[in-house]
DNA sequence: GCTACTATTGTAAAAATATACAGCTTGATA
DNA sequence: TATCAAGCTGTATATTTTTACAATAGTAGC
Protein backbone atom coordinates (compact mmCIF):
# COMPACT_ATOMS: atom_id res chain seq x y z
CA UNK A 1 0.00 0.00 0.00
CA UNK A 2 2.44 2.48 0.76
CA UNK A 3 5.10 1.76 -2.14
CA UNK A 4 2.24 2.15 -4.41
CA UNK A 5 1.54 5.57 -3.04
CA UNK A 6 5.78 6.41 -2.88
CA UNK A 7 6.04 5.30 -6.33
CA UNK A 8 3.22 7.52 -7.48
CA UNK A 9 4.56 10.52 -5.71
CA UNK A 10 7.97 9.75 -7.21
CA UNK A 11 6.52 9.28 -10.65
CA UNK A 12 5.15 12.95 -10.24
CA UNK A 13 8.54 14.48 -8.97
CA UNK A 14 9.99 13.44 -11.47
CA UNK A 15 7.75 14.62 -13.82
CA UNK A 16 7.46 17.71 -12.64
CA UNK A 17 10.99 18.89 -11.72
CA UNK A 18 14.31 18.71 -12.68
CA UNK A 19 16.29 16.46 -10.14
CA UNK A 20 19.92 15.57 -10.04
CA UNK A 21 20.39 13.29 -7.47
CA UNK A 22 18.86 10.76 -5.03
CA UNK A 23 19.89 12.64 -2.51
CA UNK A 24 17.76 16.08 -4.02
CA UNK A 25 15.10 12.90 -4.50
CA UNK A 26 14.94 12.09 -1.17
CA UNK A 27 14.37 15.15 0.28
CA UNK A 28 11.16 15.37 -1.68
CA UNK A 29 9.77 12.43 -0.90
CA UNK A 30 10.97 12.97 2.90
CA UNK A 31 9.04 16.46 2.87
CA UNK A 32 5.51 14.36 1.38
CA UNK A 33 6.50 12.36 4.26
CA UNK A 34 7.89 9.02 2.88
CA UNK A 35 10.89 8.06 4.81
CA UNK A 36 12.61 5.98 2.99
CA UNK A 37 16.92 5.20 2.03
CA UNK A 38 19.08 5.98 -0.60
CA UNK A 39 19.06 2.31 -1.63
CA UNK A 40 15.01 2.00 -2.16
CA UNK A 41 15.18 4.77 -3.55
CA UNK A 42 17.83 3.65 -6.27
CA UNK A 43 15.35 0.17 -6.33
CA UNK A 44 12.17 2.41 -6.98
CA UNK A 45 14.45 4.08 -10.09
CA UNK A 46 14.96 1.12 -11.35
CA UNK A 47 11.51 -0.02 -10.95
CA UNK A 48 10.17 3.04 -12.58
CA UNK A 49 12.68 2.51 -15.39
CA UNK A 50 14.04 6.05 -14.46
CA UNK A 51 17.17 7.10 -15.98
CA UNK A 52 19.83 9.90 -15.39
CA UNK A 53 20.70 11.75 -17.87
CA UNK A 54 22.59 14.74 -19.35
CA UNK A 55 20.17 17.59 -19.53
CA UNK A 56 22.46 19.49 -22.39
CA UNK A 57 23.26 22.27 -19.22
CA UNK A 58 26.18 21.03 -18.07
CA UNK A 59 23.85 19.07 -15.34
CA UNK A 60 21.92 15.44 -15.44
CA UNK A 61 18.27 15.02 -14.29
CA UNK A 62 16.19 12.18 -13.87
CA UNK A 63 13.66 11.34 -16.35
CA UNK A 64 11.67 8.05 -17.42
CA UNK A 65 13.56 6.72 -20.79
CA UNK A 66 10.11 6.90 -23.03
CA UNK A 67 10.85 4.11 -24.79
CA UNK A 68 10.80 1.98 -21.22
CA UNK A 69 7.95 3.95 -20.29
CA UNK A 70 5.62 4.01 -23.23
CA UNK A 71 5.88 0.53 -23.13
CA UNK A 72 3.71 -1.69 -21.03
CA UNK A 73 3.25 1.06 -18.35
CA UNK A 74 -0.51 1.91 -19.25
CA UNK A 75 -1.37 -1.54 -17.34
CA UNK A 76 0.11 -0.47 -14.16
CA UNK A 77 -1.55 3.07 -14.70
CA UNK A 78 -4.99 1.16 -14.86
CA UNK A 79 -3.49 -0.93 -11.67
CA UNK A 80 -3.00 2.41 -9.92
CA UNK A 81 -6.44 4.03 -10.72
CA UNK A 82 -8.53 0.43 -9.99
CA UNK A 83 -6.57 0.19 -6.97
CA UNK A 84 -7.70 3.11 -5.04
CA UNK A 85 -11.23 4.23 -7.73
CA UNK A 86 -14.04 3.65 -5.62
CA UNK A 87 -16.96 5.59 -7.64
CA UNK A 88 -17.48 8.79 -10.81
CA UNK A 89 -20.48 11.19 -10.54
CA UNK A 90 -20.86 14.21 -12.48
CA UNK A 91 -21.70 17.68 -11.71
CA UNK A 92 -22.52 20.00 -14.72
CA UNK A 93 -19.55 18.21 -17.35
CA UNK A 94 -16.87 17.56 -14.73
CA UNK A 95 -16.40 14.76 -13.22
CA UNK A 96 -16.05 13.46 -9.27
CA UNK A 97 -13.72 10.98 -8.76
CA UNK A 98 -14.20 9.63 -4.96
CA UNK A 99 -11.28 7.44 -4.23
CA UNK A 100 -9.91 5.59 -0.88
CA UNK A 101 -8.78 7.82 1.30
CA UNK A 102 -5.41 9.07 0.27
CA UNK A 103 -5.40 7.70 -2.78
CA UNK A 104 -6.65 10.29 -5.26
CA UNK A 105 -3.26 11.98 -6.20
CA UNK A 106 -2.24 8.47 -7.31
CA UNK A 107 -5.71 7.83 -9.33
CA UNK A 108 -4.85 11.41 -10.46
CA UNK A 109 -2.12 10.51 -11.69
CA UNK A 110 -2.86 7.63 -13.55
CA UNK A 111 -5.74 9.18 -15.32
CA UNK A 112 -3.28 12.18 -16.10
CA UNK A 113 -0.84 9.50 -18.01
CA UNK A 114 -3.44 7.61 -19.46
CA UNK A 115 -3.06 9.97 -22.14
CA UNK A 116 -7.01 10.59 -22.58
CA UNK A 117 -7.41 13.70 -24.89
CA UNK A 118 -10.66 14.71 -23.57
CA UNK A 119 -9.27 14.96 -20.16
CA UNK A 120 -7.87 18.73 -19.96
CA UNK A 121 -6.98 17.65 -16.31
CA UNK A 122 -7.41 17.16 -12.96
CA UNK A 123 -7.58 18.17 -9.62
CA UNK A 124 -6.90 16.06 -6.58
CA UNK A 125 -7.55 16.37 -3.05
CA UNK A 126 -7.21 13.39 -0.73
CA UNK A 127 -9.90 11.22 -1.92
CA UNK A 128 -11.34 12.83 -3.96
CA UNK A 129 -10.51 14.27 -8.18
CA UNK A 130 -12.08 16.93 -9.82
CA UNK A 131 -11.81 15.70 -13.58
CA UNK A 132 -12.00 19.00 -15.95
CA UNK A 133 -13.02 18.25 -19.54
CA UNK A 134 -11.40 19.81 -22.66
CA UNK A 135 -13.12 22.50 -24.11
CA UNK A 136 -16.00 21.72 -25.79
CA UNK A 137 -16.11 17.64 -24.20
CA UNK A 138 -19.69 16.39 -22.91
CA UNK A 139 -19.14 14.88 -19.88
CA UNK A 140 -20.76 11.74 -21.74
CA UNK A 141 -17.96 12.01 -24.27
CA UNK A 142 -15.41 12.48 -21.34
CA UNK A 143 -16.67 8.67 -19.69
CA UNK A 144 -16.68 7.13 -22.85
CA UNK A 145 -12.95 8.36 -23.10
CA UNK A 146 -12.50 6.67 -19.49
CA UNK A 147 -14.12 3.70 -20.33
CA UNK A 148 -12.19 2.83 -22.92
CA UNK A 149 -8.95 2.93 -21.24
CA UNK A 150 -10.62 1.71 -17.92
CA UNK A 151 -12.58 -1.31 -19.02
CA UNK A 152 -15.14 -2.11 -16.54
CA UNK A 153 -15.72 1.15 -15.54
CA UNK A 154 -19.25 2.60 -13.98
CA UNK A 155 -20.52 5.30 -13.89
CA UNK A 156 -22.84 5.78 -10.31
CA UNK A 157 -26.10 5.39 -10.95
CA UNK A 158 -27.12 7.30 -7.92
CA UNK B 1 40.67 15.22 -34.77
CA UNK B 2 40.76 12.07 -32.63
CA UNK B 3 38.30 13.34 -30.18
CA UNK B 4 35.61 13.30 -32.73
CA UNK B 5 36.56 10.38 -34.49
CA UNK B 6 36.24 8.66 -30.82
CA UNK B 7 33.02 10.21 -30.37
CA UNK B 8 31.82 9.07 -33.49
CA UNK B 9 32.61 5.36 -32.41
CA UNK B 10 31.48 5.55 -29.12
CA UNK B 11 28.05 6.17 -30.65
CA UNK B 12 28.55 3.29 -32.96
CA UNK B 13 29.55 1.16 -30.06
CA UNK B 14 26.31 2.37 -28.02
CA UNK B 15 23.80 1.77 -30.89
CA UNK B 16 24.90 -1.16 -31.49
CA UNK B 17 25.40 -3.11 -28.19
CA UNK B 18 23.79 -2.88 -24.64
CA UNK B 19 26.41 -1.93 -22.37
CA UNK B 20 26.36 -1.15 -18.76
CA UNK B 21 29.49 0.47 -17.72
CA UNK B 22 31.86 2.69 -18.47
CA UNK B 23 34.05 0.21 -17.90
CA UNK B 24 33.15 -2.17 -20.50
CA UNK B 25 32.83 0.63 -22.70
CA UNK B 26 36.23 1.35 -22.13
CA UNK B 27 37.26 -2.00 -23.11
CA UNK B 28 35.11 -1.51 -26.40
CA UNK B 29 37.22 1.45 -27.21
CA UNK B 30 40.38 0.12 -26.36
CA UNK B 31 39.91 -2.70 -29.00
CA UNK B 32 39.30 -0.16 -31.63
CA UNK B 33 42.56 1.79 -30.08
CA UNK B 34 41.24 4.44 -28.37
CA UNK B 35 43.29 4.96 -25.27
CA UNK B 36 41.60 6.95 -22.62
CA UNK B 37 40.94 7.29 -19.32
CA UNK B 38 37.19 6.53 -17.46
CA UNK B 39 37.11 9.87 -16.86
CA UNK B 40 37.14 11.08 -20.22
CA UNK B 41 34.38 8.72 -20.94
CA UNK B 42 32.25 10.02 -18.67
CA UNK B 43 32.45 13.18 -20.41
CA UNK B 44 32.31 12.11 -23.55
CA UNK B 45 28.99 10.53 -22.36
CA UNK B 46 28.00 13.38 -20.91
CA UNK B 47 28.62 15.50 -24.47
CA UNK B 48 26.59 13.06 -25.77
CA UNK B 49 23.62 12.84 -23.91
CA UNK B 50 23.70 9.46 -23.48
CA UNK B 51 21.78 8.36 -20.11
CA UNK B 52 22.23 5.07 -18.36
CA UNK B 53 18.60 3.26 -17.77
CA UNK B 54 17.38 0.49 -16.15
CA UNK B 55 16.82 -1.93 -19.45
CA UNK B 56 13.85 -4.18 -17.58
CA UNK B 57 15.04 -6.83 -17.26
CA UNK B 58 17.40 -6.28 -14.30
CA UNK B 59 19.92 -4.52 -15.11
CA UNK B 60 20.92 -1.40 -16.90
CA UNK B 61 22.34 -0.43 -20.52
CA UNK B 62 23.20 3.19 -22.07
CA UNK B 63 21.38 4.79 -24.53
CA UNK B 64 20.65 8.09 -26.26
CA UNK B 65 18.13 10.17 -24.71
CA UNK B 66 15.86 11.74 -27.15
CA UNK B 67 13.98 13.12 -23.88
CA UNK B 68 17.19 14.95 -23.16
CA UNK B 69 16.29 17.70 -26.58
CA UNK B 70 12.68 18.29 -25.00
CA UNK B 71 14.72 19.93 -21.95
CA UNK B 72 15.24 23.23 -22.64
CA UNK B 73 17.01 26.36 -20.36
CA UNK B 74 15.78 27.84 -17.51
CA UNK B 75 15.62 30.96 -20.15
CA UNK B 76 13.70 29.69 -22.50
CA UNK B 77 11.03 28.41 -20.29
CA UNK B 78 11.04 31.90 -18.89
CA UNK B 79 10.99 33.35 -22.65
CA UNK B 80 8.36 30.85 -23.33
CA UNK B 81 6.34 32.27 -20.31
CA UNK B 82 6.38 36.01 -21.35
CA UNK B 83 5.63 35.49 -24.54
CA UNK B 84 2.44 34.64 -24.16
CA UNK B 85 1.90 36.05 -20.58
CA UNK B 86 -0.99 38.49 -20.00
CA UNK B 87 -1.88 38.82 -16.73
CA UNK B 88 -2.35 37.01 -13.53
CA UNK B 89 -5.13 37.14 -10.62
CA UNK B 90 -5.73 35.31 -7.71
CA UNK B 91 -9.13 33.70 -6.63
CA UNK B 92 -9.06 32.35 -3.39
CA UNK B 93 -5.52 30.79 -3.03
CA UNK B 94 -5.36 29.69 -6.85
CA UNK B 95 -3.68 31.68 -9.49
CA UNK B 96 -5.57 32.44 -12.68
CA UNK B 97 -3.32 33.54 -15.64
CA UNK B 98 -4.59 35.04 -18.92
CA UNK B 99 -2.37 34.29 -21.83
CA UNK B 100 -2.71 35.07 -25.58
CA UNK B 101 -4.99 32.79 -27.55
CA UNK B 102 -3.21 29.42 -27.73
CA UNK B 103 -0.21 30.27 -25.77
CA UNK B 104 -1.88 28.97 -22.52
CA UNK B 105 -0.18 25.00 -22.34
CA UNK B 106 2.96 26.43 -23.23
CA UNK B 107 2.81 28.88 -20.78
CA UNK B 108 1.78 26.39 -18.38
CA UNK B 109 4.32 24.19 -19.22
CA UNK B 110 6.83 26.73 -18.23
CA UNK B 111 5.79 27.12 -15.25
CA UNK B 112 5.52 23.25 -14.69
CA UNK B 113 9.12 22.81 -15.33
CA UNK B 114 10.43 26.07 -13.36
CA UNK B 115 10.58 23.88 -10.77
CA UNK B 116 8.39 26.12 -8.34
CA UNK B 117 7.47 24.19 -5.69
CA UNK B 118 4.59 25.95 -4.47
CA UNK B 119 2.72 25.09 -7.34
CA UNK B 120 1.78 21.90 -7.25
CA UNK B 121 0.27 22.55 -10.94
CA UNK B 122 -1.58 23.68 -13.49
CA UNK B 123 -4.16 23.38 -15.68
CA UNK B 124 -4.86 24.76 -19.07
CA UNK B 125 -7.52 25.83 -21.52
CA UNK B 126 -6.80 27.80 -24.68
CA UNK B 127 -5.63 31.08 -23.31
CA UNK B 128 -6.44 30.43 -19.52
CA UNK B 129 -4.39 28.80 -17.11
CA UNK B 130 -5.31 27.89 -13.51
CA UNK B 131 -2.55 27.58 -11.28
CA UNK B 132 -2.91 25.23 -8.01
CA UNK B 133 -0.74 25.77 -5.11
CA UNK B 134 0.67 23.02 -2.97
CA UNK B 135 -1.07 22.44 0.17
CA UNK B 136 -0.97 25.44 2.37
CA UNK B 137 0.74 27.92 0.19
CA UNK B 138 -0.93 31.26 0.48
CA UNK B 139 -1.46 32.92 -2.61
CA UNK B 140 1.20 35.52 -1.70
CA UNK B 141 3.80 32.53 -1.31
CA UNK B 142 2.92 31.39 -4.57
CA UNK B 143 3.14 34.66 -6.53
CA UNK B 144 6.43 35.37 -4.68
CA UNK B 145 7.65 31.90 -5.48
CA UNK B 146 6.65 32.75 -9.13
CA UNK B 147 8.45 36.49 -9.28
CA UNK B 148 11.48 34.75 -8.05
CA UNK B 149 12.22 32.77 -10.96
CA UNK B 150 10.13 35.25 -13.27
CA UNK B 151 11.99 38.81 -12.45
CA UNK B 152 9.67 41.63 -13.16
CA UNK B 153 6.26 39.58 -13.10
CA UNK B 154 3.29 41.94 -11.45
CA UNK B 155 0.10 41.11 -10.45
CA UNK B 156 -3.07 42.91 -12.07
CA UNK B 157 -4.38 45.19 -9.17
CA UNK B 158 -7.82 45.49 -10.80
C1' DG C 1 59.81 35.20 -28.99
C1' DC C 2 55.99 35.87 -25.21
C1' DT C 3 51.45 35.97 -23.18
C1' DA C 4 46.75 34.82 -22.93
C1' DC C 5 43.14 31.97 -23.94
C1' DT C 6 40.72 27.67 -25.11
C1' DA C 7 40.18 22.82 -25.49
C1' DT C 8 41.33 18.31 -24.08
C1' DT C 9 43.04 15.06 -20.98
C1' DG C 10 44.82 12.26 -16.81
C1' DT C 11 45.10 11.77 -11.85
C1' DA C 12 43.05 11.41 -7.74
C1' DA C 13 39.36 12.04 -4.99
C1' DA C 14 34.64 12.94 -4.08
C1' DA C 15 30.08 11.95 -4.95
C1' DA C 16 26.52 9.18 -6.39
C1' DT C 17 24.48 4.83 -7.16
C1' DA C 18 23.78 -0.25 -6.97
C1' DT C 19 23.58 -4.36 -4.45
C1' DA C 20 24.74 -8.47 -1.12
C1' DC C 21 23.01 -9.77 2.88
C1' DA C 22 19.99 -10.17 6.73
C1' DG C 23 15.69 -9.13 8.88
C1' DC C 24 10.86 -8.45 8.68
C1' DT C 25 6.21 -9.09 7.08
C1' DT C 26 2.46 -11.34 4.65
C1' DG C 27 0.02 -14.92 2.67
C1' DA C 28 -0.43 -19.56 1.30
C1' DT C 29 -0.23 -24.35 2.44
C1' DA C 30 0.69 -28.55 4.83
C1' DT D 1 0.66 -24.13 14.37
C1' DA D 2 4.64 -24.49 11.55
C1' DT D 3 6.88 -23.75 7.39
C1' DC D 4 7.91 -22.03 3.08
C1' DA D 5 8.07 -18.52 -0.40
C1' DA D 6 7.80 -13.90 -2.01
C1' DG D 7 8.11 -9.03 -1.43
C1' DC D 8 10.07 -5.02 0.72
C1' DT D 9 13.44 -2.67 3.36
C1' DG D 10 17.75 -0.92 5.90
C1' DT D 11 22.64 -1.37 6.69
C1' DA D 12 26.90 -1.48 5.08
C1' DT D 13 29.69 -1.83 1.37
C1' DA D 14 31.12 -2.25 -3.40
C1' DT D 15 30.80 -0.33 -7.66
C1' DT D 16 30.30 3.25 -10.72
C1' DT D 17 30.37 7.87 -12.18
C1' DT D 18 31.50 12.70 -11.81
C1' DT D 19 34.55 16.40 -11.07
C1' DA D 20 38.34 19.59 -9.05
C1' DC D 21 42.74 20.37 -10.23
C1' DA D 22 46.84 20.51 -12.78
C1' DA D 23 49.22 19.63 -17.02
C1' DT D 24 49.58 19.79 -21.93
C1' DA D 25 48.89 21.29 -26.65
C1' DG D 26 47.18 24.35 -29.92
C1' DT D 27 46.07 29.08 -31.57
C1' DA D 28 45.81 33.93 -31.93
C1' DG D 29 47.58 38.45 -31.07
C1' DC D 30 51.21 41.26 -29.81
Amino acid sequence: MERSVRLARLRHIIETRQINSQEVLLNFLSEEGFKVTQATLSRDLKYLKVGKIPDGRGGYIYTFSDSASKVGSDRSLVEDFRRGFISIEFSGSQGVVKTLPGHASTVAFAIDNLNIREVLGTIAGDDTILLIPRDGVSRGRMFKALQERIPGLEEETG
